[in-house]
DNA sequence: AACATGTTCATAT
DNA sequence: TGAACATGTT
């Protein structure tokens, strides 16, 4: 259940941001939560025992989907159950057997809706399920990793020793844990929310500045979790409150029971105590020593006999084949694998049976994404054709390669390349796709071709991770590698298309395709990813309208700054970094120029969102002019993957970053753009030269040394600057956004004001621009 | 007025 | 299942 309220305690300092942000990154994902929605579906099928692997599907288009934005998923199963939950978990299983004798009978009684509805309830991952899952990620090459017991505790490890670079779950409890930087409400199109440590700070709801971790968990215990049952009329507000107050929480909790508005349990000082320890020294699983180890290092004095409520240690033999998902984690006993229906995979094989079927069977669906594009609509995951995130060969060469690439930012991560574009030897599949994409290029598009080969070596890649026989956890655990190494081919193509940045633009996310993608289905796909961000737009006005200025801020910055600054010399551990280099990047003020282009692509693919009819006109010259404009964006995607990959080969190659910088703001003006910036250019211009060039500079040089300098782990590194803007940004609009000017809030921020002021300053800009734009 | 709690709605599958 | 709304209590 996590902490209930504590999201919306938070709300102020969520942002909602898009999955291909973080590409080149690895998050942790909490696996129950994809088994679970995968089974719900399911639900009669499973209640009858009859084999599915529906939910494996389900899991792995979100793992596709993750690998479409060029996100490492490291998932992370649950293990066994807590003793301290062990009562929950017993009174569940109860709920669930009912559940499941109501559920049959209806469905005996002929009543298939309500027994789904009843079986739904029912629904219980199993050791077996999870397993299942892990088969199709040991194929893919995805690191993943069974916890002993809570998976939460372990996402938290993983991030906390760099393994990874955030967590996804909808779980609040990571928080609790001690999670950096968690992606919640992540949807079909990639979207989702950022809660971040670093801008807890910035919260509005309550002023958690200067609250230290142990503060912000004993707030959360207090209004009852997991371990601890709440006490009546305590909620999140009230435990702060009275924790502000107090100090302690053995004080809180001795005023609590003078009070006889509340019923503290006689032993409740007690089970608070263990509840935090439990959140503090919970078992998880280290891939590197390959055994047991407490979430959080005890302390010598600290017994830990006395925490029989995290569980017993597990012997390393034993915790290794629960880690790696031979062993059941509750009984201990080997899992022996019941064969499920098929494994339908989208190999090779698969592959050219459902080309036939799937184009037919597509072309209903087609229509629909036209639909969507052309209205606002996304599609619903039901809707997509099952395997549209798998890493098809032909498509992936064709479109999700050359797509992903435009798409998501490059991350220039040279280190990456040594995994080498092919080095492996596909799986089956894998080897038809080699045929495949061949053919799928022709059919694709004459330019995809280029990009063909490109998106070969990047199948090859991916594919190359998945040979990983040893999927063993200790070799995922290096996840960063494994995953990492995905992206690097993905330069390397890119290098080699360089010449083709073009048509680069034109290939779009897989992820959205319903079918192969045509080439016209293609640009309606990046109209997807537009469109995406233009409801992200449309969202703005909530959370006063600075997310999506930024996004496109971002992402251009990212990639014109981050591979100058960070071609030169990027150790492997910078990846983080490269946000927050982004970020930094962003504000800084070689911002202006791909803030620009940005701003216009926007705003081109604005009217086409807003005004469909207006836009559907104009949309397609625009998008063959966008193309070219658009090579705005293509340009930059392809050209700043280019460089990237060019960098990153060579590891420092000074020519590609100018390159890219330059080719990106100055060519892509079109007369149309420069309309657009001119309309928008008051708001920019004025800003930016205003604060921005002034500020700027320092920044760029000192924060990005600084940044640079900081040889911390990724997840240790700070959000970048952007972050705080954003922050920023978040507390303007508390008091009145319209009104409120950049630098009048700086507070926060003490070392980063400086940024934060030009960042909001742009930001304000922007937002300016942006609203006019819509409006007009 | 602020907050905790309970109910209903919507969404997605 | 979570979120928004309505209710009840202090």
């Amino acid at each position: 259940m996590g902490i209930q309220g504590l999201l919306p305690l938070l709300k102020s300092i969520q942002r909602p941001t898009e999955l291909k942000k973080y590409s080149g990154e690895t998050f942790g994902v909490d696996a129950y939560g994809w088994l679970h929605r995968g089974a719900v579906p399911c639900a009669i099928e499973l209640a009858q025992g009859k084999p599915t692997r529906k939910y494996v599907d389900f899991a792995m288009n979100r793992v596709r989907m993750l690998k479409h934005f060029g996100i490492t998923p490291y998932l992370v199963f649950d293990g066994g159950f807590l003793p301290s939950k062990a009562s929950t978990e017993a009174s569940r299983e109860k709920r669930r057997e009912e559940c499941k004798k109501a559920g049959l009978e209806l469905l005996k009684a002929g009543k298939p809706s309500q027994a789904h509805a009843e079986l739904q309830k029912a629904v219980d991952i199993t050791p077996e399920m999870a397993r299942h899952l892990i088969e199709e990620l040991k194929k893919a090459g995805v690191p993943y990793v069974v916890a002993p017991y809570e998976a939460d505790p372990q996402l938290v490890y993983l991030e906390q020793q760099g393994i990874t670079n955030g967590i996804l779950s909808e779980d609040s409890d990571l928080l609790v844990f001690g999670a950096k930087r968690l992606l919640t409400k992540l949807d079909q199109y990639g979207n989702c929310i950022e809660v971040n440590r670093r801008d807890f700070g910035a919260c509005r709801e309550v002023s958690l500045t200067g609250w230290s971790d142990a503060q912000f968990r004993q707030m959360a215990i207090l209004s009852g979790c997991d371990y601890l049952d709440s006490i009546n009329n305590m909620g999140l507000k009230t435990a702060y409150r009275m924790l502000r107050k107090h100090k302690t929480p053995e004080k809180v909790i001795r005023m609590l029971q003078f009070d006889g508005k509340y019923r503290v349990p006689a032993d409740y000082q007690k089970m608070f105590h263990q509840a935090e320890q439990t959140f503090l020294y919970q078992w998880i699983f280290c891939p590197k020593a390959n055994k047991l180890i407490h979430l959080t290092a005890p302390s010598p004095d600290l017994d830990m006999a006395e925490l029989p409520y995290i569980g017993p240690f597990i012997e390393p033999e034993v915790a290794r084949g629960i880690a790696v998902g031979d062993v059941n984690p509750i009984t201990k006993e080997p899992i022996i694998l019941q064969t499920l229906p098929s494994p339908r995979k989208r190999t090779a094989s698969g592959t050219p049976r459902s080309m036939p079927q799937t184009q037919a069977t597509r072309e209903p669906p087609e229509k629909p994404i036209d639909s969507y594009f052309k209205g606002h609509r996304r599609i619903p995951m039901g809707e997509m054709e099952p395997n549209c995130f798998s890493v098809d060969p032909r498509r992936v060469s064709s479109l999700t390669e050359n797509g992903n690439r435009p798409i998501v930012y490059p991350l220039p991560r040279p280190y990456l390349d040594q995994n080498g574009p092919n080095s492996s030897t596909s799986r089956t599949y894998i080897n038809r796709p080699e045929s495949s994409s061949r053919t799928l290029r022709r059919r694709t598009e004459p330019v995809t071709n280029i990009l063909s080969d490109n998106g070969h070596s990047l199948t090859s890649n991916s594919r190359r991770q998945t040979t990983g026989p040893g999927m063993e956890v200790s070799g995922n655990s290096r996840s960063t590698g494994v995953n990492q190494p995905i992206r690097p081919p993905k330069k390397a193509r890119l290098c080699d298309d360089a010449s083709s940045g073009l048509s680069l633009s034109k290939e779009k996310s897989k992820f959205f395709t319903g079918s192969k993608g045509t080439t016209v289905k293609k640009e309606e796909k990046y109209l997807m990813s537009d469109d995406s961000v233009e409801d992200a737009l449309n969202d703005l006005p909530d959370f006063g309208g600075w997310a999506p200025a930024r996004r496109g801020h971002k992402e251009i910055a990212v990639y014109e700054e981050a591979q100058p600054p960070v071609d030169d010399e990027r150790p492997k551990d910078d990846d983080l970094n490269v946000e927050g280099i982004m970020d930094d990047a962003t504000a800084s003020t070689q911002n202006e120029p791909p803030s620009t282009p940005n701003i216009i692509e926007r705003f081109t693919y604005a009217p086409s969102v807003s005004s469909t009819s207006v836009t559907r006109g104009p949309g397609q010259s625009r998008r063959q002019s966008a193309s070219t404009t658009f090579s705005g964006r293509s340009s930059l995607s392809g050209s700043t993957p280019a460089s990237s990959i060019a960098s990153s080969t060579p590891f420092s190659s000074n020519t590609q970053p100018s390159t890219a910088k330059t080719t990106p703001a100055t060519p892509r003006m079109t007369p149309l753009q420069r309309l657009g910036i001119q309309a928008l250019g008051r708001n920019k211009q004025p800003p930016t030269p205003t604060f921005a060039v002034p500020r700027p500079p320092k920044r760029s040089t000192q924060g990005r040394r600084i940044l640079d300098s900081i040889p911390v782990n990724p997840a240790d590194v700070p959000l970048p600057p952007v972050d705080l803007e954003e922050v920023e940004a978040l507390h303007e609009p508390v008091g009145s956004e319209d009104l409120m000017i950049p630098e009048s809030e700086n507070e926060d921020g003490p070392e980063e004001q400086e940024n934060l002021g030009s960042g909001k300053d742009k930001r304000v800009a922007r937002r300016m621009d942006l609203s006019r734009f819509r409006f007009a």
